[in-house]
DNA sequence: GCCAACGTTGGC
DNA sequence: GCCAACGTTGGC
């Protein structure tokens, strides 16, 4: 089983609306990277488990864990002309855009702050790609040993 | 293929 | 609101 990392903005969409949803299963559509396209539809497992992060907001950092429950398919999004994150490019026989569901497993008891983390950068999570300068990805991938010392840290 | 301009992200 | 980082675009 592989580990990620998935970036949200509360105020569009939070670990709060993912434990009201049906199911407390959503779509993760609007993904316009290609970057993280790929991992999106070649690398997520269904049964992979994934940090959600809370960004541009009062105290970013990991908020819980989610499950993915389905591998990536074509993002319809990109097709709908009227939504924001149409893609003229991307068209039904050629999709260019992937998502996959993930469904809520366990809020956090607290926030795993990005300050907290920060903390650890030079030892214990040295390399998590969440902490490179500037790096600006909405999905990523999480080592198992960083994985576990996050999960620790709670 | 290069690279400047531009847009977006996201912490502060 | 500012600004650094960096992906994308498009002229050449």
């Amino acid at each position: 089983m592989r580990h990620w990392l998935l970036k949200s903005e509360p105020t569009s969409f939070g670990i709060d609306d993912l434990a009201r949803a049906p199911r407390r299963t959503t779509t993760w559509d609007g993904v316009r990277n290609y970057q993280a396209r790929n991992m999106l539809r070649d690398d997520m497992r269904r049964g992979d488990q994934a940090f959600l992060y809370h960004s541009s907001c009062d105290i970013p950092g990991i908020v819980g864990i989610v499950q993915i429950t389905r591998e990536g398919y074509p993002d319809p999004t990109a097709f709908a002309r009227r939504h924001p994150h149409y893609d003229p490019d991307s068209v039904r026989a050629a999709p260019r855009w992937f998502m996959v569901d993930i469904r809520l497993q366990r809020k956090f008891t607290r926030v795993i702050t990005l300050d907290e983390l920060r903390a650890h950068a030079a030892k214990e999570l040295q390399g998590l790609a969440l902490l490179r300068p500037g790096n600006r990805l909405s999905v990523m991938p999480v080592t198992a040993p960083h994985w576990h010392f996050i999960c620790a840290l709670e």
